[in-house]
DNA sequence: CCTAGACGTGTCACATTCGACATGTCAACA
DNA sequence: TGTTGACATGTCGAATGTGACACGTCTAGG
């Protein structure tokens, strides 16, 4: 269960954060590795106070807290990264359409593969754009390793892009070909 | 929820499968793209059955029962594949390790990186390896899917692998950076 | 005959996740 | 003064997923 280290891993790195802020920094720019709900957040967040992983560090306005990671939660956060090995937890709804993609007519599954291709070169618009809006250089803050994600990003768009084109050719080759062959 | 769709298109492809047969296929041939357990498998199996939207099509030897698509299932596999759209679902421990990086030492986050390297790297030479074993030309079964599978598997690993080497690279620069600047 | 191992189905308790709902505060602006 | 919208925390039920357990059958080989 990753949810936990990852709002360790963020409280320690954003000291003095509320529920509310680390909401955002999923939204924004955890996302891409990362996706956790309201509910399951503000639940966690409950869970590792009573645990004493993290504290309330400071109460502000509207009912705010602000969570500090303890030395047992700094612990934590170590050993998860230096002593646990993660498991890739391999679960992918667009792949797994296009394992199924003999069960539509060749139009549909083309069609398919069209608007796959479309919709991974637009969001690799928006990362390109995204990137020269960012101000790289700031000081604390996650862009040291912001930089990083993005450029992950890029390529894993890339390459699934450059994927769906050259299945999409052998689609179309297997489809000739048994047309014209047999 | 996809596992319900992945039965569905399974059982499709694969006529008078049964449970047993089906979790192997999540084991060997769909497990790159979608993971399932025997308990979620037995259970999703009776509650598609219970829908209609699968029956059993013949019993065989050790109460094995073999599973038919019924044409509200092919319906229903049709309606998911053509017309809804998936939702990319981003989770993903090894990246989010990344994100901690800074909190732990330089040798260890060295560390980390090479052993990802050296994993995919493994990964990489299976398949490799496996790719020369199957018999692609074989009738019946996954093989056309399985191919594109087994390309998407190289790509996306050749991707993360040269994404850590250049990470690592990354890593390595800023700190030295850091140490003779400033 | 016995036994190991593949084949085969199923249940149960527990944890996690999701989406919707409920509640309230503070600042800005009309 | 009223109201909109960002800030802020929380609960609840239902769906999903996990790991362990429980049970029974058929085949090959010692």
């Amino acid at each position: 269960m990753s949810l936990r280290h990852a709002l360790l891993g963020l409280i320690a790195e954003l000291d003095g954060a509320s529920g509310y802020d680390l909401l955002k920094v999923f939204e924004i720019s955890l996302g891409t590795v990362w996706q956790a709900t309201q509910s399951q957040l503000y639940g966690e967040l409950g869970k590792l106070t009573d645990t004493g992983l993290i504290e309330v560090s400071a109460e502000g306005p509207r009912g705010r807290k602000e969570y500090a990671i303890t030395d047992a939660g700094q612990a934590e956060l170590r050993h998860w990264l230096v002593e646990t090995e993660p498991k890739p937890h391999r679960r992918d709804e667009v792949m797994l359409r296009v394992f199924f993609l003999d069960q539509i007519g060749p139009e549909e599954a083309l069609g398919y593969m069209d608007r796959m291709i479309d919709a991974l070169s637009g969001r690799l618009d928006e990362l390109a754009r995204l990137e020269e809006i960012v101000p790289w250089e700031e000081e604390g803050g996650l862009t040291g390793n912001g930089r990083l994600t993005m450029e992950y990003g890029k390529r894993f768009m890339a390459m699934r892009r450059d994927w769906f084109v050259w299945a999409r050719k052998q689609y179309e080759e297997r489809r000739s070909g048994a047309g014209t062959g047999g």
